[in-house]
DNA sequence: TCGTATATTGATAATCATTTTCAAAAAGGC
DNA sequence: GCCTTTTTGAAAATGATTATCAATATACGA
């Protein structure tokens, strides 16, 4: 899975002519080793620790090439910080956020896939991505 | 409708003890009287031209009123910029959104919605909002 | 290996939307 | 009118993100 992800960023930085760095190979290491739905700035303090070298705008620019390279999405939940999560190739799911404790529970619903296809097509719209984020409080914080 | 919104306005404003004031006033006309889906500079310009007098900030603060006062939604498309919109008393709706020429259509889905309680309900979240957005083109602009 | 053209980096400044500050003005009750 | 509290508007502050730019690193062909 790491692997294949890794081949799939090598693969989009030759397309594009991008030379190879050391940061962008500990950026991605790092992003890859990480838990899911992390901020710019948690990535860049996760990494200061080993690389006090590495600059915050090096990590939000390589961010932001992952999200291109499509081995990442950027999501918002509102909070007025940019996410990063894994992306998977072929899957898809959308969000549950507890607003108190900030868990966040992915699912994934078929149904409510087709459902948005139906409405997009009835009002003549070609859909390229959607948004669907349920916000309240989980069972810990109910 | 539209007196209906002042009123309800005027009831959070007296319950919570704001003083009544003429900006106000004329943001709230003029909010009412505009078409949905507006920025907070674009109610600003609006004003601008009748009212040279009334600043950003206050149509800022006033907005965020509206907002908590349940007469209008903020809303985000990712662009970047808040959106207020008109908030009807026990309707709800959500949005396609064309990323070429920025037009909004609005819709609702009564199987979606239920959808999303039962998917919430599995998980144990008690959902307090949500978020459905479609990002796609445009009839014209597919 | 060396030279060169090109891309990348990191520190800093700039940007952009939004929020805060604060003194002056306005509102509401007495 | 007087006094207290709220509101206003201009400007400064904030916070996240992006651009700038000189120094450095990379890729590649000679
Ligand atoms: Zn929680
Ligand atoms: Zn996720
Ligand atoms: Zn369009
Ligand atoms: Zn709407």
């Amino acid at each position: 899975m790491i692997i294949s992800k890794k081949q799939a960023f090598q693969d989009f930085a030759s397309a594009k002519g991008l030379k190879s760095t050391k940061q962008r190979d500990i950026i991605l290491d790092s992003f890859l080793s990480c838990h899911q739905h992390l901020t710019t700035e948690e990535l860049y303090l996760k990494l200061k620790t080993d690389n006090p070298n590495i600059g915050f705008a090096t990590v939000y620019r390589t961010l932001k090439l992952f999200a291109e390279s499509g081995i990442a999405r950027e999501i918002q939940f509102g909070d007025g910080q940019t996410r990063y999560e894994h992306m998977h190739a072929g899957e898809h799911h959308d969000h549950l956020v507890c607003t108190r404790c900030g868990a966040i529970v992915e699912f994934e619903n078929e149904t409510i896939e087709k459902l948005q296809s139906e409405v997009a097509a009835q009002h003549g719209f070609t859909i390229k991505n959607h948004k669907l984020e349920l916000y309240g409080y989980c069972v810990k914080c109910s």
